[in-house]
Formats: C-alpha cells, structure tokens, sequence
RNA sequence: GCCCCCAUCGUCUAGCGGUCUAGGACGUCGCCCUCUCACGGCGAAAACAGGGGUUCGAGUCCCCUUGGGGGCACCA
C-alpha cells in the first residue's frame, strides 16, 4: 500500500515551531515509506486566512527543504464536494437538519454549565419529523452519532484511546449558509486527497473521535493516527509569541541552517537510542512512529545552538559563504566571497549562528584608513589605546584577509612588540568592562574595522 | 464542570520487570589543549513527582493523588 501523510495548516498565521515539526513527521515518513507528502491549505475560515500566511507557510517549507508532492490542495475550493458528503449523509439519515437557533444553543449551554452537566448539543431535532420544520429559517446538518458503545482510536502515538459514544454529540457538518465545518471538510478531504497515515497534533486526538462517525457513516476506511503531544515554551507553559513560537522565516533570520533545524526538530519528541547528531538522509532512514514521544517537549534555544554550530562546522567553506553573504546586504560581491571563503575555516570555528558569523567577518568589509570614533575611544585605557594605535597601523596595510595570512600579521606584530599575540586582546577586553568573553584576534580585527560596533559595545558596557 | 493525553537530571531524552549503585546530549562547573575566543579532550554536580498495590524483584505493570497540557463553537 502507498504511504500518503500530509501537512495541513490553516494559513491563519505564520507556520511556527510547531507546525514545522509536524511537517517534518509527516514527510520523514511518507519519504522512509517512499509514499507520497501532500499540502494542504485549510483556508475555509475566509475571516481569518490570508494570502501572506499561505506565502509564509510555503516559503517555511520550502526552507526546510521538506519538498511535498502533487498540487497544493485548497480547502475552501472544496466546499461544494464537501456539502455533497453532508447531503449524502442527510439522504441516508445519517445526518439531520437541525433548526435550533445560535441563541437557543447558547442558553441550553449555559444551563448545562449551571447545572455542572458536561456541554454538547442534546439532540433535540435528532428525532424531530418532517413536519416540524421551520420554513423560514435555514437549518444546519448534523450528524447523527452513535449515543452508545464506544469509540476506539487506534493512534501510534497514545496507544488506544477509548471514547464513550455518550460523550460525542451530533456536532454540525455543513452551516446554515450551506458552508461545511472544519470536521466534515478534514474528513472529506483526506479521503479524497487519499491520506493513509494522519500525522498531526495531540490538540486533534477528541476531534479523532469525533471525524470517525463521519469515515464510518460515510463507510469509508480508517485512517492510520498518530497524534503528536504538542510543544511548550521554554518556560514550559503553552507555546506563544513570547515563548520560541516565532515565525520558522524567523529562524532563518537568525541564522540557523535547515539542516540543523531539521535534526533539532527531529529529537523534539523522536528519539534513536542515543543518537543526537542525524542527518536529514539517517532520519530518513531511521524515522518510524514507534519513537516518538509521548509527552510534551520544550523548545530550547541553546540546543539548537550547539546543533546549528555543529552544522557549520560541517559545512563547505564555500556552502557557507554563500550563505552567509546575503546578510551583508549591498556589500555583498564575488570579491568579498572569496574573501569570506578564505577567512572561514577561523570563522565558522567560533560561530553558532549565520549572523555570528558574518558579524565576526564584519571586518571583511572594513573602509581603510580604520577609525574608532570619539566615544569608543574614552572608554579605552591608555595602554589599549596605544596598542589600538600600533596595531591599526600594521592591520591598515594587510592587503590579503585571509585566515593564515591575518594570523600570520597578528604574529609578526606582536613578536614586533615584546607582546603574546593573546595580550592584545587582553587590553581590549579590560577596556570593555563588563564584556565577559574575552574578544579573539578576528574580534579585534572587527573592533577595529567597525568604529560603530565598538560604540555599540560600549553602550553596553558603560553603567 | 465533563472527556482525553502526559509525568526519568534545569532542558531534550535512553530505559520496553532483574544486566539501573539509572546511560547519552545540551546547558552549568572544573581541568587539559592553546597566542585570545572558539573547537576538541577529560572529569564533576544534576533525575525516576507523591502514595498505595501486583511481583521473589518496579524507573519499567495497575490504581489514586498532585502537577502540566488538550478538547467540549454555525473556529480551524
């Protein structure tokens, strides 16, 4: 049997953390299974979709690289297929108009809540003739639900899950103004887009339930689930704004590599044995629904900065280059490039990040003569002065920036003066009190190169 | 309120009844390497939420408590 997953987000925001990772799943498995990863745009909601989150949620993936196949499937331009299900439920007596106004089921909710019931609709046109209806007013369709026994899902993830029918009630499936709900499309589609295996989030496990009186009534076969726990913050409260559920776009900004976003995402709630560092084809390889997880995990920022480093080690000097040099904007050239590729084997030893990376490479793009301006300057000690005088001198006539060449100036330099090449950063350092890693030769260089950057600095190491 | 899910170091996790005096990774702290930082190497501190069972034996199985999370719309 072919594998069919899908990712299907509802363009109501920016594809997030989260979201990514369920993509992720998804097409880790369909791609172990050599099946097929489809996308599917859940726009019904015409009030709260917009075209720039369906732009941001395509351009997330494809900088993910998690590439899906056939057409994008639209589900608002569905609509009229899925009314056609809740017709043909309706015509079985799987289904039944409903003529209870929002206002009516607000106030039996309400007494529900005062009277401590559990809140869901009471059936009350379940069994209502024909004759009662209202010819005035537009009906919804419900599904009539099965009101014993129950219902098992059968997830990967959780294991069984047992429902009592006696809780599900006879949600809506198509609107008063003849649109389909959320339910009655997600069902729809999946069967028609031919989705075997629904990957997707723990906050779906009850709809699960609730989708399967649809399949059944519907005699259509059940979909595999595997319903992933959803992720936190990192102060482990629910994942917002404030807490790492930031754009996946955002993450590029930072610098993260795709690679490295993959792997860190994987061993959010996956797991193989000890293996920490899996590279995407490995992942492919070894990813199954066994291991997942199956409690919440926290996003952690540091994390993903050791895995992102480790990446860039990894990494062509070229490959990396090439990367890094959109974030120096107009000064971006072929020179520059082949600069950035000889100065990269000490650069990206020390960087955990894109834009670490190109802030210490700043000094690339240095305008020589070099000047420090006036407030920097104040902050320098006499004896850091003195050597920020020499060693610019010697640095202003360094006509070749690559790594060994650098070193070997720094070198000559400090023999020159009776110094360790290490105390020329040490003065740098005392002079920015309060900086607590010490700046490395290529720091210095970039001080040096960046008069703007050392006043930025020392804004924040002055009280 | 009702239904559902979850619970091992600060964090991500390994563990699928004995081999667990609980392993790995990130982070933290030492030491080493070294011209600084970083990388790398070595080492340390750090966890089975609590209580009952079942069993010869429980981190591993069952129940309860507590604590998190999700769902209960003419939203998705």
């Amino acid at each position: 049997m072919k594998i069919v997953t899908r990712f299907a987000p509802s363009p109501t925001g920016y594809l997030h953390i989260g979201g990514a990772r369920t993509a992720l799943f998804n097409w880790l498995y369909s791609r172990h299974h050599k099946g097929v990863f489809r996308l599917r745009i859940e726009d019904t909601d015409r009030q709260r979709s917009t075209p720039a989150a369906i732009e941001a949620i395509i351009e997330g993936l494809q900088w993910l690289g998690l590439n899906w196949d056939d057409e994008i499937v639209y589900q608002f331009s569905r609509a009229e297929r899925h009314a056609e299900v809740a017709k043909q439920l309706l015509a079985q007596g799987r289904a039944y108009h409903c003529y209870a106004s929002p206002e009516e089921l607000e106030q039996m909710r309400e007494e529900q809540r005062a009277a401590g019931k559990p809140i869901r609709y009471d059936g009350r046109w379940r069994d209502r003739p024909a004759s009662d209806h209202r010819p005035n007013v537009a009906p919804v369709i419900r599904i009539k639900a099965p009101q014993t026994g129950e219902t098992i899902i059968r997830d990967q993830v959780q294991g069984d899950v047992r429902f009592g029918n006696d809780v599900l009630d006879d949600f809506i499936l198509l609107r008063s103004d003849g649109t389909p709900t959320y339910m009655l499309s997600v069902v729809v589609d999946d069967h028609d887009m031919g989705v075997t295996h629904i990957i997707r989030g723990d906050d779906h496990l009850t709809n699960a339930a609730r989708q399967r009186q649809i399949i059944d009534a519907m005699g259509w076969p059940e979909p595999v689930y595997a319903h992933l726990p959803l992720m936190h913050g990192e102060d482990g409260q629910k994942l917002s704004k404030r807490h790492g559920a930031l754009g996946i776009h955002e993450y590029k900004d930072l610098g993260y590599l795709p690679e490295a976003m993959r792997n860190y995402l994987l061993r959010l709630g996956w797991s193989h044995g000890d293996d920490e560092i899996i590279p995407t084809a490995q992942a492919i390889e070894w990813f199954n629904l066994e291991n997942i997880g199956r409690s919440p995990a926290r996003v952690d920022f540091k994390k993903l900065d050791n895995v992102n480093g480790h990446y860039m080690r990894q990494a062509s000097d070229e490959a990396l280059a090439d990367a890094t040099l959109p974030l120096f904007k107009g000064q971006a050239s072929t020179d520059l490039r082949a600069k950035l590729i000889a100065a990269m084997p000490g650069l990206k030893e020390r960087a955990k990040t894109l834009v670490e990376l190109a802030d210490s490479a700043q000094f690339l793009t240095a305008t020589r003569p070099l000047k420090v301006d006036d407030k920097a300057q104040k902050l320098l000690t006499t004896e850091a002065r003195a050597l920020l005088a020499r060693l610019k001198s010697v640095f202003e006539q360094a006509t070749t920036w690559d790594a060994p060449s650098l070193d070997a100036a720094a070198r000559h330099f400090a023999e020159a003066n009776g110094l360790k090449l290490g105390a020329i950063a040490q003065p740098l350092r005392a002079a920015l009190t309060g900086r607590s890693t010490s700046p490395g030769i290529f720091d210095v260089l970039a001080v040096l190169g960046r008069a703007e950057s050392l006043a930025r600095i020392s804004d924040q190491a002055s009280p």
